[in-house]
DNA sequence: ATTGGTGCTGCAAAGGTTTGCAGGAGAAGT
DNA sequence: ACTTCTCCTGCAAACCTTTGCAGCACCAAT
């Protein structure tokens, strides 16, 4: 029922490579020729089959987008930012959820492989060795985590986390905890590793809590591991987290930030709406969803590839293993305070930034 | 590179449509056999193209699911739904979103029609010729309105809000607001049509605001707006906005409930951290994801077709153009108390009910 | 011995598109 | 008049899989 190629020869008096040159190669044929077939094509209301153009081409002209949890806030923007990203060369994103499964990672990767040209990884539970598995699959990007041999783009949380700590330990506090990230996230490793440092350095104690499930609830129900370790300030893995342990302390009766200072991550848009507004590190997602499409598709000048069966499936066959890395910024507002060792003198005193323009100090 | 259905056949000593039929047709081969191409499928890596099965089959196993907006928090809940009865029934799921773009909505739909084998269309604001001008592309669901001659499932916003204009009015409102939604959008008119009825039963007064944009945003925008109207009540389009309003009449020293009353629609998880906790109309988004794929997918029980070319890229020919109506249930918390006109007596005092468990008051 | 089944496998066409190659027409250069 | 070149178009193979049909071997029943 639907018009193919051949409908569209056969209206317009030409071969179907003609047609499909018209589509595929317009500069190939004559004007004159190629306007009598896109009318007629019009007029049939014909439309390329991709699935038969993906058979022949070995490109899909989809990618693939994983993440853990369409529902965290933290996606939605760097979703967007790679779906425009994506249109913008012609290519869409199918994006799936895994529940913050790792073994449903795996699967759907596998599942994906053959019907999109590139895959982006984000937030991956899995194993570094499952990654490269899945990467022999289908070119793969992966983003909140550093694999040796794949692209990856992630964000610098080590030096955000080592902000929020000299932050805290500047504004007098000296008991801080951290309330950790879910099991085998690198993003949680890689802020412990740098806040036990930057705690060492300032001379303040950091006591490690989880690991926790990266929500509100999560973050909720540690405000009693919290207050029991008898901190003055806490980082928490996400704002998401945050924002929970905001509602614990509070239904503790725990005021924020006089008598506990609260520093989140991400800077999800949630975290200005809160009561305090939450002091957070900022985290470029939309500009990491760019970036991974970028890298992903960075060889695709959609240039016929000589003969047709050449890398099947794959965008590129010796891809540069880049590893982009971007900026934090912590944004300061309102649940951070000073603490029991804050130094006399205006020279400490933290100027609370207000509106979304981010604001960076050091002590 | 990677190994084909052909390869499998060669290095296991049967022929191709063995193999095939192994994958596709398990019943038909010697169990024998099936066990030794299984192994050597197994050991080559071997995956099925679904390109190539697409093609010859007419169906992609793939759906579309096109949202306003992913960031807005009514959707993931009913993308999760929808992904995870499709992945039971071997189908994935393409999420898109357009931005809130009327224009972008039927580009996306054209986009994907053919590597999809239905889209499931949520909220479109778009024209009801142009959707249907789409259906022809693709078989297509509608979910959050009624297009006549296309399967739909839509949540019954207007007993929804006839619930809340009378849980207003049994309050003692008599001048209530309606804070309306985008422009195009069929709930919209439903809440509005069913409002103004249900108002006009009561005997209270409804003016209508907007059209807003359906955010935060959005009704923090209105504020000033719902001040100047004098009224006691405000129904809101969404949560989002009644969230957004909340804010709005805060930060203009407008106590809730005490002052105004607030309702929104959807009954987001976010409605149950607002201080105060929002009284909302609970929508059963997952139940619509689910229902979408299932009439999209009802007369799919991968049945081969008896000739691979029947039914191109439709899931089924003459389908039944069902449109299901889910229930809505009135959630009430603590933005809407007493108004001016209360009646005395204890018949009319509200019971705020809390936790997620859904309570219903009639007047 | 013939017939009829049953259970499995091979054959080959088909699906819609892309693309290297060859060929034709006309123009231009010698 | 011959070659050479440029533009355009047609030809046909290839991509990987599914599936109706036919054929084979074997067994049971007549």
């Amino acid at each position: 029922m639907p018009a193919t190629i051949r409908d569209v020869a056969r209206a317009s008096g030409v071969h179907i490579s003609t047609v499909s040159r018209t589509f595929s190669a317009p500069h190939l044929v004559n004007p004159e020729t190629r306007s009598r077939v896109l009318a007629t094509a019009e007029s049939l209301g014909y439309r390329p089959n991709r699935a038969a153009r993906a058979l022949i081409t070995g490109r899909t002209h989809n990618v693939g987008l994983i993440v853990a949890d369409i529902a965290n806030p933290f996606f939605p923007p760097l979703i967007k930012a790679a779906e425009s990203q994506a249109r913008q060369r012609d290519y869409h994103v199918f994006v799936a959820d895994t529940n913050e499964d790792a073994t449903a990672e795996e699967e759907l990767v596998l599942a994906m492989a053959k019907q999109v040209d590139g895959v982006l990884l984000c937030s991956p539970r899995m194993s570094n060795s499952l990654i490269e598995q899945c990467s022999r699959e289908v070119p793969l990007v992966v983003i909140n985590r550093l694999v040796t041999g794949l692209p990856s783009v992630v964000m610098d949380v080590g030096q955000g986390a080592r902000d929020a700590i000299e932050h805290l330990a500047g504004l007098g506090h000296r008991q801080i905890a951290l309330l950790g990230g879910p099991r085998g996230s690198w993003t949680s490793r890689e802020i412990r590793r740098a806040a036990l440092l930057a705690a060492r350095a300032a001379g303040a104690d950091l006591t490690v809590l989880g690991p926790n499930p990266p929500t509100e609830d999560g973050g909720a129900a540690a405000a009693d591991q919290v207050r029991r370790v008898g901190c003055t300030a806490v980082l928490a893995y996400n704002d998401l987290m945050a924002i929970g342990l905001l509602e614990g302390l509070d239904s503790l009766g725990i005021r924020v930030p006089e008598e506990i200072s609260v520093v989140g991550i991400d800077d999800i848009s949630l975290s200005r709406r809160t009561r305090p507004k939450l002091t957070t590190v900022a985290t470029p997602t939309a500009a990491a969803g760019r970036a991974a499409i970028d890298m992903l598709l960075q060889h695709d000048n959609t240039a016929p590839s000589r003969t047709g069966r050449a890398a099947p499936t794959a965008v590129d066959g010796r891809r540069t293993t880049a590893q982009v890395t971007l900026q934090t910024e912590l944004v300061i507002r309102d649940s951070t305070g000073p603490g029991p060792h804050l130094p006399a003198g205006p020279t400490y005193a933290a100027t609370a930034a207000s509106g979304p323009v981010a604001s960076y100090v050091k002590e």
